[in-house]
DNA sequence: ATATAAGAGGACATAAATATCTGAAATATG
DNA sequence: CATATTTCAGATATTTATGTCCTCTTATAT
């Protein structure tokens, strides 16, 4: 509804990262698996999110890949901003109206703004660490197991 | 960034209507001039908008097409409802989780939902009628013509 | 009656997102 | 060194959204 699929992708692919984070390098046939994402399709976000530094890459064999840096160092903006590009994270006018701005303010525009920045803050105080343990201690709960899937085999 | 073009293009024409609402048929090369639309493409919109009963249309010299109620009884959530379709309105889970509910929230659940809500709150209490006359008024003020163009000649 | 102006409808075209396929490059292991 | 494994890279395919074009049908004016 709001992002592309493939940001989507991104996101659970890091969340999984971020759980995974002192287990080394991890396979991104595993993830893709584990989602039930293509791997090929997850192949290329991977390159983007290597590209971004958002997360290190080691070919060949027992390679695979791992966060760049520290979980708590990582907004889920940067990921989508990686991954949707620049335009993604824009407030952009919800009628598609080119003048629309602060000076030229469409119809809607003060009442959708006050919902875009409430969005923008998610994203940006949102760390893929408070993220990662929210998931680990909801997986405890049954039948949630969609989230991580076979992290606790 | 949230709605398709179509979606977009709906609401304009919507408002436009609104605006000459007590003018009679208003041809949809008109609209589709006035917002540099393509005119086949908006003829398509126009036709599931009739579709939903949102607006009545005649063919024939003279012919065009109006609103079929009163602005004020017409919800942007109608619009958005009718070109991008019943998914477009629900909320779905930005991780595009499948299996996330209220019985089975993923870790954004509830902070996204708070969002979604007041997104909808906005798109369902929104009637073309106040829309239109903010448009009217702001029209009033320099370099806003975009939003109804041609409508002061 | 006929010409004309308008929306209706469908076939086709293009663009962007999503997905798949094939081979190359890197690395560990025997 | 040879081989298996794994990511990298780019070409190709599919799907969906967007946009264009042509013809048909309907209503009105003359």
């Amino acid at each position: 509804m709001f992002y592309t699929k493939s940001a989507k992708y991104a996101i659970q692919t890091m969340i999984y990262l971020a759980i995974k984070e002192n287990q080394g390098l991890v396979m991104v046939s595993e993830i893709a698996n584990a989602y039930h994402i293509s791997q090929s399709f997850l192949s290329k976000i991977t390159r983007t999110l290597r590209k971004y530094n958002l997360i290190k890459s080691t070919r060949g064999r027992n390679g695979g890949i791992k966060l760049a840096k520290s979980k708590d160092l990582i907004f889920i903006s940067d990921i989508l901003l990686a991954i949707d590009g620049p335009e993604s994270i824009e407030p952009k006018c919800i009628f598609g109206y080119e003048s629309c701005s602060e000076t030229q303010p469409c119809p809607f525009h003060y009442r959708w703004k006050d919902v875009i920045v409430q969005i923008h803050d998610l994203m940006e105080t949102e760390t893929l660490g408070s993220l990662s343990v929210d998931v680990m201690e909801r997986n405890y709960l049954p039948g949630i197991k969609e989230f991580i899937p076979d992290l606790l085999n």
